[in-house]
DNA sequence: ACTAACGGGACAGCCCGTTAGT
DNA sequence: ACTAACGGGCTGTCCCGTTAGT
């Protein structure tokens, strides 16, 4: 059944900025050093709260070898936030393998999310300098978009397997959902550092699908 | 009945950081011109987006004249923040005027908050600043708390009068509201400057409040 | 009859780039110190070969300070060739206040622009910084035509009073002497700090109008 | 009679900055194109504003393979200069092989200058070097004694064979040209690209010579 | 002979806040 | 109450040159 689901996949941002080729392993794990240490860094004080010094600092190298590997300050919160992007594509294809019903896919797929902001640097990151992508000159990613699609479809085949009411509009859910996840992420990130974020995201998820479920 | 509601008021912060005072005529004009056009740079540019010699030039000012009225970039946004913080009550007490039952107070309420978000440029601006926050180098009032407290009081009212079922949570459905209204109205904002605002939070607010209402 | 030469002035470029109203006193000295400064570094160095620390270390403020008076430094650049430019018709007009004939004050004209190019460090900055115009990213007034123009009409009155040949050619010698003047000021430069400039000037200025006076 | 004419020849500065042995094929080509590269960018951008990157990007090379030929910045330029001087003595040489009279030699020399200069990249990217000179951190050959003292042998020659005024001085003519030259040709470079250069050198090559030709 | 990666140092520009002077 | 002027500091960016690795 699961198998059957057709999830269009995030916009997987087929980089064309040309970043300097990475041959030499070294490289590779010098440049996952840097995003490590800015995802850190543009969680903890946002994009213009983070200089590229203090992002060279923190892993130890000068601004010059930052600057090899990320062309400006603008890129490589790009990168970031593809990488927070990159992340479910993967977690969708983990919880497709159990092929569960749409719905339970759906669940599953928010807890995993829940899970990711919860704990994972580049995934918290990404969603900030999403927040903040209006100081960020640089053409990221659509947010939302994405999330709100993919929940269409899963909710459209729910509804084709009798989870949703007939009557249920899944596009509307979706958005709701989306909607209401990030806000319950935000608000649960300024008054609790998310420490209160699965809770409060149950009681969200509830109430939203608590009047469409059958 | 209204009149018997309890309403936490928010926090109005009676500000003590002793600002100029404002006996002169001129200078309170001046001052509300600041702010205003604060609030439209904060608006558009976000807290470190703006500079005061920016805030100043829209005002057709020098930005001695803006550092006359407040002493820093910070406590102008805090200014802009307070400023919306007190359109609430404002709202509040117009719409306890109507002496409608509980549950018609809080839809009239939100309503009337979609309608701020979508129109009133100091509003816009202090939920950008509230966004912000983590920037702002300066105590700003605790966000969402307010709203919180305040419908949980309503819809524990509502409960009171059959207006919600027994078996409602006021305090959870009020967090929903609240986060759910933040996350639509910043996910309207990015993606369509706030243009389908009141039709998103249509969807949201029937979704949430479908399965408590009686 | 010198007074019935008519000097196409230089284009007086004004300068409608906005720099503060100086109202005050002190300002306009700091500006004056601050381009008496830039315009020694300019011709010692260059203009990528001056930076603003220079200018400002040059003149005991901040960068800062400088950066109030001029807001890039092009435009610092820029005011110091306009202030060469505006030498000239000072130059001319205290000529012209000879009443010398035409190829008189052709001559006396030339002559002063050799003392001024020798002595006059707003001279040598402005000559400098319009032989780098290229790296400067600013429209800076047309060179050399300003100087052909001017020596084309009196080199014409010259020529209708009877001190130039029937068959000369004004404009030629006029591009000539222009050229020629360049030519001989920067080899002199080069070679000899323009020690030597006055006596390669006279070389250069007879094998020019050797042919074409009567 | 012209092998008579006895030249001196540009310091031909034999480079003892010890580059890379040449031996091979393949470098001594990459050398050139690297110089070639280097002379359109230096031509364009002028020194500082050409950047080592530009050039090795302009070869299509890394940077560091450019800093194999030529160890610093400031030695590429050297050699680029060196390339131009060494344009001189071939020029010479194909003239001198014409047997013509000294003034005719001159002539066809400085002729052939122009026309260099119009076209000739390394010759033109060399001028502008040496007008640069100063923000070159390297000895460069001395700019214009060369040409004056070659012009001085051949006008000298020339007064003896009647073909100048016996009280003419031919080291003040040749100064007179060599700072011409260089006059008409920046000027004509600023103004028109050198669009109308053999016009101007013309021009002036007529009037100098014009009192002093026999 | 050439590449990827890295280091250190500079510089232009801006910005916040203060002060002298009305 | 408001202005012109000034100071100090910081950041993004770039660039030259070097080295580890083929």
């Amino acid at each position: 059944m699961a198998d059957k689901i057709t999830v269009a996949g995030w916009a997987v941002t087929s980089t064309d900025d040309r970043l300097p080729d990475l041959r030499q392993e070294r490289a590779i794990q010098t440049r996952a050093q840097v995003m490590s240490a800015a995802s850190q860094l543009f969680t903890e004080k946002g994009f213009s709260g983070t200089s590229m010094q203090d992002v060279a600092r923190r892993v130890g190298m000068t601004k010059g070898a930052v600057y090899f590997h990320f062309p400006t300050k603008e890129l490589l919160a790009k990168a970031v936030v593809e990488a927070h992007y990159a992340r479910w594509p993967e977690l969708l294809d983990s919880i497709l393998a159990l092929n569960l019903t749409p719905l339970q896919t759906t669940m599953k797929l928010l807890d995993g999310a829940v899970e990711a902001f919860h704990s994972d640097p580049v995934v918290q990151a990404g969603a900030r300098l999403q927040q903040e992508r209006s100081l960020i000159n640089v053409p990221l990613p659509q947010p939302y978009v994405g999330w709100t699609n993919l929940l269409t479809n899963l909710l459209t085949s729910a509804r084709a397997v009798g989870e949703l009411r007939p009557d249920a509009d899944p596009a509307a859910v979706a958005r709701a959902l989306t909607s209401g996840f990030f806000g319950v992420q935000h608000v649960s990130d300024v008054l609790n550092s998310r420490a209160d974020l699965a809770e409060r995201w149950n009681e969200m998820c509830g109430l939203i699908l608590g009047t469409v479920t059958a």
